[in-house]
DNA sequence: CGTGGCTTTGAATCATATCAACTGACGTGG
DNA sequence: CCACGTCAGTTGATATGATTCAAAGCCACG
């Protein structure tokens, strides 16, 4: 199966150098069952993660034992950024469906700045960008209506889907039960249940064992708060002022005997 | 006035060259008042902010005219990262004081990768934090009561500003209506007023004017659902290798002509 | 001394949570 | 091949927390 670089590539021309790299990163693979805990919140942080291929969830538990899931990872996302800073993990992350991932040691990451500043600068603007995501799943969390959160998200993840290209038809894999989607969207799966029945009853969406079809986006974009901004690529690199794109510095495979 | 500079001295080792470039950034400030807009949601993207004074809040519109406050900046804060990948604008920054910042073009940051990769990568290890915070955030609206909420933010503020050396005996200036609380918790301003009067009752808290003082503090940390999260500080550089340590490369004022 | 912003209060209503029970699909072991 | 247990989805009745609307009070500022 070819990994989804896509996203790898998303803010960075690819070059060569850049490519040995990732192909490097690509090599030792792990993989992971369905349930398994990939990383529990309170580890060591000791290295961050590309997915391959799967769904990862990353949550934060409460002293109640209730837990609140901050995002659903999907192929080509990296996973475990926001920990870095942190000694302790301050994210659990845990395997949806079988996955498979590649894990990077925080010293690689450091290699990145220091010797391919424009990757890094990449994989920084990746990051702010997941940031927006964030605030985004706040404002549907705290101001929306229980239709208007799963409307958005379904939306959301749609567009994740069909980037990643793993939509056909409208219609994709689906392995969230509605406990997951009240977790994540502030909820009660009792709540999701009567909810998603209601988009369903209107035609919006199509349920079937464990696949999900959007039939009507501009019916479920109608009941959705707000709509995801539009994302630069290139271009953000570029009023960066294009970081390591004429330097003459040393190659990252002559220093790394 | 001395600028807050230890939220920039966080992740890294104060060094010559880094000391001169945030000097050179906080020679030519910027100010707002009250009120003022200093970007709004949609405005094309051209720099970053170092806060130097005052407060500033990060807000996303919706469409039905409410917004979501998704931070209360605090003097030393960095603002408008999230927006750098895109076109335009996600988060709109206004001030809640008066304001005084320093206003960072973007190509700045692009260079700070290329010829300071130890300062890019403490940048980019403060950015993660934040989105830890972010992640935090959503957990408290996400689930819990209003109480729970109220009184996570107001730890989470008080531990903030007694970092910036705001506090004074517990108290500090609080310039934040009801509303805006609101606004940032995801509740409405009449219920913000209920849970302050009820935590005020419980003697957990004590409201004058414009100043707030938090009296017992483990009393809130019993109704808050979970503590933050504890940051490493230079530990982190280290992990990552230590970016930029020995390297010899050009320094940033030979170039700067 | 009046005006506008912010806070406080009450009553009615709505959305969501909670509790409890039932159903159907699936996988497992006898 | 069937009986069983588990897990996800479904449904109803009831409880509760938060919103909405409306209005009064307070204070700061011009």
């Amino acid at each position: 199966m070819q990994p989804p670089l896509h996203r790898l590539n998303e803010f960075v021309p690819a070059s060569p150098l850049a490519a040995d790299l990732f192909t490097s990163w690509l090599s030792h693979r792990k993989v992971f069952r369905r349930h398994q805990n990939i990383r529990r919140e309170g580890d060591p942080v000791s290295s961050v993660f590309f997915l391959v291929k799967g769904w990862v969830t990353s949550s934060v538990m409460m002293r109640d034992g209730r837990r609140q899931i901050v995002k659903v990872h999907l192929p080509g996302d990296m996973l475990g950024f926001p920990s870095l800073a942190l000694e302790h993990a301050g994210e659990g992350l845990e395997a949806l469906t079988g996955v498979e991932l590649c894990s990077i040691p925080l010293a690689e990451i450091g290699r990145l700045f220091e010797e391919l500043p424009s990757v890094a600068a990449a994989l920084f603007l990746s990051t702010q960008k997941e940031r927006i995501a964030l605030m985004q799943e706040l404002t549907w969390i705290g101001s929306t209506h229980a239709l208007g959160r799963v409307a958005g998200f379904l939306l959301d993840l749609h567009e994740r889907l069909d980037a990643a290209g793993l939509v056909e038809d409208g219609g994709f894999d689906f392995p969230l039960t509605q406990a997951h989607l009240g977790e994540l969207l502030g909820l009660t799966g009792i709540h999701v249940n009567r909810t998603l029945k209601r988009l369903d009853a209107t035609g919006c969406i199509e349920r079937t064992r464990r696949r999900l079809r959007l039939i009507d986006l501009n019916g479920l974009r109608g009941l959705a708060p707000n709509h995801a901004p539009r994302y630069a690529g290139i271009e953000a690199w570029d009023r960066l002022g294009r970081p390591g794109a004429g330097a003459a510095r040393p190659a990252l495979r002559e220093r790394a005997l």
